[in-house]
Parts: C-alpha cells; structure tokens; sequence
DNA sequence: TCAAAAGTGTTTGGGTTACACCCATGG
DNA sequence: CCATGGGTGTAACCCAAACACTTTTGA
C-alpha cells in the first residue's frame, strides 16, 4: 500500500517484549477498617506468599489495559460484574521482577469495593483468597514481589481521594445517610471527621442529593434522611 | 530444584506480549510560555506527524522502567546526560494503538527540563525536534496517536504540583532570585501570583535559604537576593 | 425520661488574596 | 529624581476545625 520503505511490523516484533501483568489492589471497608483483598499464590514464584491478585495480560482477549484490569478480576475473583471505580495506579517494571521471564512489567490498578456485593472466591491460581488490613498489609514483609510497597500506594492515592471528597460513590449504597457516609470516610481515613464541617464541605460542592421522603429508622434514636449521588 | 509441578516459563512465554514503549512528555518554559518538545515522524505510522518522542522498551538494555526512559530520552534527543526529574504519568495499551502490532503499550514519562542546559538534536527516526506551546499542542488534533490528550495530562499534572509548591528545582539554575522563581510559576501555570503570599508560602515551608552575599545585579533596580534549595 | 444518633449554629484560627507601601539602584 | 523590580506589612476573606446545642426517635 504505502510507497515508503518502512514496512509494517510483524505481529512478534524483532525485540523480545516484556512479561507484562496486571495486579490489582482491591480495597474495601470491613468493620470500620480498610482492608486490601490477597490471595495465597498456588504457583511458584512466591508460592504459598500472599500477593494482589492478578494475572497476565493476553492481547488476544484484552482490547485495552482497563479491559485487561476487568477481565483478571473476573477471573481470579470468580465473579460476573465488571469492578466498579477500578483505576490504574501505576507500572512497574525491571529485568529482576519475576523469575518466569527475563523481564516483568505490571500495571497495577486499584478499587474500592462494597464487600457486601461481590462475592469473591479464589480463581484459578489462588489458594485462598482473604482480606486482610491495608495498614498492617502495607508493612508486611513477607508478601510476594514488592505488593507491600504497592499496597501502601494504594491506600495513599486513595485517601487523598477522599480527602477531595472524591467520594466512593460505587462503593456506597444507592441511597444512603450522612452519617454511614461519613463512618466510610472516617474507616478509610484512619481518622475522626467533623460532622458539621463535613457536610458543610458536602453540600457546598452540592455532590449529593436527598432522597425525597426516605428515611432511614434504624433504632432508639432520630431516624435519618436518605442521600443519593446528584 | 523445585518439586512443584509448574516449571520456569521460557523467557518468551506461552502468551504474545504487547509491543512496548516508552513515550516523554519533555516540557520547559520559553519566553514565559510552558512548551512541549514533540519531534516529526520519520516512519510510519504516522509519518510526518509531530508526535512525543519515545522508543521501544528493551529488555536487554534496560533494567527497569525509569532506566528504560532515560535511555529513550538519550537515544532521541541525542543527550548525554540524564534527564532531570523524569516521573512516570501513565501506562495506555491497546488493540488498535499501534498498526505496527497487534497490541501496543505505552508507559508514559514527563519532566521539565531547563532549555539551556540541553541541547537537543534530532536521533534516530526524527526528522525534526521543536518545542510547541503545551497548550496549543495538548488542543492539537493532527498530533500522532492520542499524544495531544497524553500532553494535556503532563500539563496538567505539572500544574499541579507548581500549585503545591513541589518546585522544579533540577529545572532553575542553582541560584536564582525569587522573582525568577516567580515568573518561573507563572509561566507554567498560566496566571499570574501574588509577590507577598507567594514568598510566604515559601519560607513557611522552608524550601529555600539565601546564598550569603550573593545578589543579582540586573539592571536600574535594586538587586535581588540569590537563593538556593535547602 | 433517657440514651443515641440526627441535624444546626457559632466561634475561632490558619492560610491566602489583594493591595498598599517602602527600598535600592542605574540611567 | 524617577522608573523599575525587590522586598515587607496589613486588612479582608475563605474555609474548615472545634464544639456546643437542639431535635427526634425507641426503649
């Protein structure tokens, strides 16, 4: 077709490629904690380390890495929903990074999940598949590859989201009261938020709406009025 | 060695791997404008299009992807030195990236380099290297590939790390006066500072310390103190 | 009537903007 | 002596933290 002398490209091109990952850094709330989802590898290397699941990318299956990110979630967690809010950190890449290749590269996404709606339960290459807290998992010198290092990043990224109030809207209910909204923040956050100036700052940047008539009786106390996302 | 049953994959695994780049966004400031260095096409795809420049990834001369980045940069700009503050921005792959292959990763790198300092040339591949206006660029739609988003990302970014004080230091000249340093600000962030709030926001932070008896002698004005990175 | 959580208002303080003002120098 | 950029001070303002307070419910 073309005149110039440059011709396509075979699909194997003349440098050999890296060995090239996702890994996935699924995070939720559980007990007012944030905990990072691991699985137990079944497979060298690291076997028997617990690690963020992930798996390879095939460029037969995957149109794009977000696709990718979605399909090695589908697989290892066994279950049938797309990931909400899954969004890439990060790449990390050396010669040294894992002994199956000659040189490794991962592209390391991250979420925020509502434990309630998904039920994951160990794909193939995972022996057990278990939530475990960030904190602790952050400093844990014993999970596979640099995970530990990747899981800290993890929870700062996210955090600062929420200090944005970038708020995990996917992660909540459909309608929800400010006080449950604000027990999620605090959970991530490690820290006590202020209720008046926390929904100041909400209503100022008018992200929620209520829900017109709904309330939510949940005891021996004032009942709350429902929220949604505007 | 191992009595596990899965073996060591062979350096080319069983899966296609992407065919893997390395793309800079390598931006300074010119007559107090932040510009962007894009380099002309020489091959297809894409021929004769203004494109960021970027390499293959090798994994038989790099070591990890920082290291990979800082050759690219070499090779393209025919350089000697490294790159000052070259960060990673973001990893983008896909099916349709790239008609030289089936699938196409990019791992996308971004610094402010200090015009002077560099000189850049055209490598291998490039017909021509010029510095564009990052805003004209990032709205460009005749760039190569998705560059122009790429450049509107790094743009974006950088501002706001300009915003919180992360000051591109390997960018000014060791000593400079805090006018410079101002002016500097401006120009990448498109606006204009306060002289006061933004000398106060400096030494509250302690960023900076005065170099003893150093001062700049411009012109019919009083001079003005040299400061240094602390 | 009491505990518990919902929901509101008010004060305080940190930090930034806006702007006015002096300082030092070469022409 | 004046134009120019360096350098400093102050009042106004915005935003969020802290905290006290009222409201509404079930037990």
């Amino acid at each position: 077709m073309s005149t110039n002398k440059l011709e396509r490209i075979p699909a194997n091109p003349i440098h050999p490629m890296p060995f090239t990952r996702i890994e996935l850094a699924i995070m939720s709330v559980i007990d007012g904690r944030l905990v990072v989802l691991l699985g137990k590898r079944a497979r060298a290397p690291h076997l028997g380390k617990w690690a963020l699941p992930g798996g390879v990318l095939r460029i037969d299956k995957d149109i794009h890495l977000d696709a990718a990110a979605q399909r090695v979630g589908k697989e290892r967690l066994e279950i049938t929903a797309d990931l909400p809010h899954l969004r890439q950190m990060k790449a990390v890449g050396s010669k040294s990074r894992d002994s199956r290749s000659a040189w490794a590269l991962s592209i390391v996404y991250r979420t925020l999940i509502p434990v309630g709606q998904f039920d994951p339960s160990p794909g193939k290459r995972l022996e057990e598949l278990k939530w475990f807290s960030a904190d602790e998992a952050a400093a844990d010198k014993k999970l596979a590859f640099d995970h530990a290092g990747l899981i800290q990043m993890a929870v700062e990224t996210t955090q600062n989201e929420i200090e944005n109030l970038d708020l995990p809207f996917d992660f909540l209910p459909v309608a929800f009261t400010l006080g449950e909204l604000q027990s999620c923040c605090e959970a991530i956050l490690g820290r006590r938020l202020d209720k008046s100036s926390f929904r100041r700052r909400l209503d100022e940047r008018e992200l929620l709406e209520p829900v017109q008539g709904e309330m939510r009786t949940g005891g021996a106390f004032r009942p709350a009025q429902l929220y949604q996302k505007r």
